[in-house]
DNA sequence: GTTAAAATGCAATGCCATTGCAGAGCATGC
DNA sequence: GCATGCTCTGCAATGGCATTGCATTTTAAC
């Protein structure tokens, strides 16, 4: 089990710290995406700092992607395999409910080709939908 | 033509005062969306609060909508003139130009519809498209 | 075990958004 | 004209979040 996390970041050019172990079973087990103030409230004897270069790091790696939810705080997720440090493929549509405040990776909404303007080129395409979610909406 | 402006502000409902008919004859100027610092390197002698407090005024409005583009300050650019109080219709596409750091409304790009997972509700989409704009790809 | 590199903990900083409050400006009714 | 009430403005203060510098500890390599 550990050893997997383990494995999971030596794959990915991260050394596996005690702490970086931690935040990275504790991304496995979430359903949505985490905030910074998440896992410090989470791990609340950790310092915040370490916290955020660990998730600085992992994204740098291609660990995680950074979802920018209009919250005022960046939130994070575990990417899909095949990011890399050099690609992030997280071209998927990002949720955020209005109601519980989380925010969840939609991989299966794929974000269709946008029609741009003469001579303007794309590098990234961030999609987020705001609204409510399954669970509040039940 | 400062009647112009004076009419435009009392249909939406705002009063005009002298800073916001400013405000407005130099939202109407700008080709790109426009930040508070942006209002506020450029009516210098102007005070930040009070600039901040006329876009926000305007924003619920309708007069103008506000973008997050993730370059780390809100940006604001006029909206349609159908936008009321209620109800804002700027479902279009944004731009942000990592090269001049410039974003635009790009109203003839819509957005397409989403699919969602069953039981989630859209309430609201947005749209940012990060590249080069046709004058720095020019 | 020694040593160099990497990670951590703590302090400090900077930027941006937002609010409270007092004074100025404006519109209205008398 | 003048008093009155409401809105707008200017200034100060606050709070949240992201980010960096630096000294210390931990880790990995030899
Ligand atoms: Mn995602
Ligand atoms: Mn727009
Ligand atoms: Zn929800
Ligand atoms: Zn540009």
């Amino acid at each position: 089990m550990l050893q997997d996390l383990d494995k999971t970041l030596q794959q990915k050019g991260v050394r596996p710290t005690a702490m970086r172990l931690l935040v990275l079973d504790y991304l496995l087990k979430q359903p949505a995406a985490v905030s910074l103030s998440d896992l410090e409230a989470y791990f609340h004897r950790a310092d915040r700092i370490t916290l955020y270069r660990s998730l600085k790091t992992f994204e740098g790696k291609g660990l995680v992607h950074s979802i920018d939810d209009g919250s005022g705080a960046v939130k994070y997720a575990l990417c899909p395999d095949d990011c890399t440090t050099l690609e992030h493929h997280d071209l998927h549509v990002h949720f955020f409910c209005s109601q519980c405040r989380e925010t969840f990776c939609l991989p299966k909404s794929r974000i269709p080709d946008i029609a741009l303007p003469e001579k303007f080129k794309t590098e990234e395409v961030n999609l987020l939908v705001k609204g409510t979610c399954g669970t509040c909406s039940g």
